[in-house]
DNA sequence: CGACTCTTTGAAGCGCGTCAATCGAGGTGG
DNA sequence: CCACCTCGATTGACGCGCTTCAAAGAGTCG
């Protein structure tokens, strides 16, 4: 909890970091510079702790935000109480901006999965701007179709693949070479990749250690993996 | 099959009610005449017959297509050869419209569920129109926003509800009145609907036997449901 | 050291997939 | 018109995979 003193502050101008984040987005990486300039004014920076609510389901829509540091949890609750996320959102990935020509409401709760600042954008200035500047369109296009296709994924995997199968999916989508000894870092904590799974968190453990004897080795959010290749063959 | 005749022949001229369903999707209907007369221009229309293959996942992509009668299915393979559906696009419905801005190859398998008629849209065209005409851009953006919205709820309804819960909403989802009696007709066979909702054929029979406790009767294609209120408490 | 939270492990149960057999509807041909 | 064939839908039996609940282990911070 370093970000202690950070976190209690909100509309914060970006620092470096958070900025080059900010610019690889594929909502402003490709924008003229007055479109840049009408979606930075569009836009605002706010810092949350984790836990913290970002937007309930239900609630009229205002706004649609990118990350810029932290993880972003995506759910929606059962009748009875039970949760089940739809997505974890990364810096630099964008969610709820299929609002902008969808529907009329939040269609899931958004939720601080840690210490998180997001880019806020106002959704009728962005609209505005859309509608005015074909890069901005072309953006707001290429951001909606890049969010289809993983979810569209997601559904696949999700009635393909079993527990250990879509965790190794995971590991080798994040593994830079193509076969031999790799070694990668868990970006959060295992609680939030079983929900991006589709898992509870006891079934990505036992999908881990299932993994075992396949090479694979976990300690805390290291993973080790003997060869690449044998994992791919699962 | 008393449209054998009929789906013989590709590029024939549209017929009014497939005219019709065209104009009513997001893609046509908010359209400028100009726009319109570009879009048509780079449209063709084609019937298939029941399981053609339309597109193959890993094919580079040139079109994308609008379901102007009958019902196709978007799947993926495993390495094993199951097959899981994505999606089931009837009427109206657009699909690999992402890949105008998204990826560079389909990203699953289309094929016929029936027979079936399409519009197939030239990708580049709609890609230059939308360039230049922001009306075009528009509907390509509620297109995809309405999209990416369906996938997520796919998405949770798959992680929340079980196989009775998934056909009661389906059900629900259809029966115009809030309470008391109604019946509705299924559009397709039940192995599709089975597909859509991430089921085997035999989990979704087993699935209305066991709403028939809650009121609900099928016969073939039909469905009657004693009191729509009660389903809603599943 | 003790009080958290996160993760792991065990045990039990349920939901769903799979395989196989049966049933029923539609269409075909004798 | 009926026997036959085919294909979709149903039902039963079985097993696997995951969730759930409970408890113990591991890491982290005061």
């Amino acid at each position: 909890m370093e970000e202690t003193a950070e976190m209690m502050n909100s509309n914060l101008k970006l620092n470096s970091r958070d900025r080059a984040v900010l610019m690889k987005t594929p909502f402003l990486n490709g924008l003229g510079s007055s479109s840049l300039v009408g979606m930075l004014s569009a836009m605002s920076v706010l810092s949350l702790a984790s836990r913290t609510s970002i937007f309930r389901e239900g609630e009229k829509p205002d706004a649609f935000y990118c990350v810029l540091s932290g993880y972003v949890r995506l759910y929606r609750l059962s009748h009875e109480g039970r949760e089940a996320d739809i997505q974890i959102c990364g810096p630099g990935e964008t969610f709820a901006e299929c609002l902008l020509y969808g529907g009329d409401r939040y269609a899931h709760h958004a939720q601080a999965a840690e210490n998180v600042t997001l880019a806020r954008f106002d959704m009728q200035a962005v609209r505005d701007l859309a509608d005015e500047q074909k890069d901005v369109a072309r953006a707001v296009m290429t951001s909606l179709s890049r969010h289809l296709l993983n979810s569209m994924d997601c559904v696949a995997n999700d009635r393909l693949f079993t527990a250990p199968q879509r965790v190794a999916n995971y590991i080798l989508a994040r593994c830079p070479v193509d076969g031999g000894p790799a070694s990668i870092r868990l970006p959060f904590q295992k609680s939030l990749l079983a929900g991006m799974l589709g898992l509870a968190p006891e079934a990505l453990s036992r999908a881990f250690s299932t993994l075992r004897k396949t090479g694979v080795t976990v300690r805390g959010r290291a993973i080790q993996v003997v060869d690449v290749a044998a994992l791919r063959d699962i």
